[in-house]
DNA sequence: ACCTCTTATGCTCTATATGAGCATTAATGT
DNA sequence: ACATTAATGCTCATATAGAGCATAAGAGGT
């Protein structure tokens, strides 16, 4: 396909692994927050999945409920500064347990609000929106070179930011127009430094953009497909799975009619017990019935199908 | 995070070119069909969508409309045979439109049911899935070694195959069913022969896999994006627009249904013509509002949210 | 000119899903 | 007991999806 000659490429792993930890998000870094797990390609495994699977549970000693691949990187700009041979890598996602030893903090876990404090429309919108982002991208558009760019801009940030119609599987591209608006900077790209960023913790070479991808991937699943059960204690309320789907989609869900979603899909089965004071009326512990991920494929349709005759 | 020194590694493009000509989603394909177009690693774009673009006009004439990564392949079994290095593969899906020469057929371009017979359903089920596959996956439910192997299995079958629910968007489980069930070839995986394998073309290596994760990535997307219209010529009938459709879902639509769904959303506007006498009463002329691919982002929802506030 | 065929279009109807809100009930812990 | 905090049970309005009936408008043949 391409005409040019093979050339010496390194092939990196990274993933990014989730946990729900107190109602927080939060996600596996290393060097004090700056990087996400990554190395070299093994290969030693059959599969990648499988080579990620055995790293993972050997570092956290828990299992690995989820992996899924999220996307290959492999931009021009990722090369290693010792070689200056270029860097692919291959991301993944991946969900485990929570442990929660009560105060004994994981080390490396992070909330990943820190790196996108805007995503967190739990309490209403975020102020560093109005304040901070909004004001900056205002300036983004009135720079655009003419009418028809500032045009372009101005939709693209109203998508991507307004109040009334919050997306939140927007993520990757909020994160991607930032970046191209000057207002978080990436290291390893080609981007004069930035003078006052938006709040929000940074990371080495691109691995805020890997993150931001995961967590886009993953609000995106668990519309359609039961993965939060992957992050969660084996028995539950419904109040803490529900506030676990918020802390992922980082916004606050309607309780009623969340309880009515989960029965209807038959995801969830009574244990016949119910949970421990946590001040208030205990609710009843749910467990997953694990059987519906093999009763129902995957969702969906948005065609006109006719009938099936 | 893998252990194992870094090893030389080959690395692939695949690319999946989908086009549609006469109402058949058709493939290129290189080898007599027996290949998906693909090459070395390239190493002198910036990015590998560009690479890949340019690599993709350079060859069909003709514009890429829509490039999207598929997936990256990487298992063990993916060897180079000459220096036993392994392969690890990027695949894109691309979209390009249709040119339609009338009769002057472009070499290597195929329709993806010559390799996927069973997916087509959109004159009602084809016969080979009640005369061939069933029953050979009937076959296999029967030979697996306990009851409850044998329950999974049946549900797996059911799922993929049942007539009642057809989901087209599982395509790609389906031929990895089929493969574990010893129903399909597939040369370089540790496999052995097959002796009467279900009709529809093989290909070498496991591009043929690699071509169902595009259909079934291109079944999924066109529910929520509109990239249909990639395959489009710049104007067309509703009609023309709900067959191309089909031939991608491989189903048959509601047409007025269909009708009311495009039009609700807003995706095209009249051209002000009428197409030419096609056999029946010309409809009229239509074409993609390009504007809204700004308007509206991703789509996207199936969570109780609460009030906006 | 007339008749038949093939599409294109317009509308209606029903079941279900989704977003909201009101009203109760049941433990906690002081 | 009583205020508090959750958990539950229901009802309503609107939007959407799956189906089907009826009509309109050219094409093509007789």
């Amino acid at each position: 396909m391409p005409s040019a000659g093979p050339r010496s490429v390194v092939i990196e792993l990274n993933a990014v692994l989730v946990a729900l930890i107190d109602d927080q998000p939060q996600v596996l870094t290393l060097e004090d927050g700056a990087l996400l797990p990554s190395g070299p390609f093994e290969g030693d495994h059959p599969t990648l999945q499988t080579g990620l699977r055995a790293w993972v549970e050997r570092q956290t000693h828990h299992p690995l409920g989820y992996v899924e691949q999220l996307y290959t990187f492999a931009d021009r700009y990722r090369t290693d500064a010792a070689s200056g041979r270029r860097i692919v890598s291959i991301s993944y996602l991946g969900l485990t347990r929570e442990r929660s030893m009560k105060g004994e903090r994981e080390p490396g876990w992070r909330s990943w609000y820190r790196y996108f404090p805007w995503e967190d429309w739990r309490d209403g919108r975020p102020a560093v929106v109005a304040k901070l982002i909004l004001p900056k991208l205002g300036k983004w558009i009135d720079d655009a070179r003419d009418a028809a760019a500032r045009r372009a801009r101005r939709q693209r940030v109203e998508q991507c930011f307004e109040q009334g119609a919050w997306n939140d599987e927007l993520t990757l591209q909020r994160y991607e127009l930032l970046y191209e608006a000057g207002a978080v900077p990436e290291a390893g790209r080609p981007r004069r430094p930035i003078a006052d960023p938006v709040p929000g913790d940074a990371m080495r070479y691109d691995h805020r953009r890997i993150l931001a991808t995961g967590l886009a991937r993953l609000r995106a699943k668990i519309k359609y497909r039961p993965v939060v059960f992957e992050l969660m204690p084996p028995d539950f309320t419904l109040g803490q799975l529900q506030r676990a789907v918020e802390a992922l989609a980082g916004r606050p869900l309607h309780k009623q009619n969340f309880r009515r979603l989960v029965d209807q899909q038959g995801l969830v089965e009574e244990t016949g017990t119910v949970a421990a004071g946590t001040g208030g009326r205990p609710g009843k512990l749910y467990r997953f019935r694990r059987e519906i991920l093999l009763e129902r494929a995957l969702a969906g349709t948005k065609l006109p199908l006719a009938r099936a005759e």
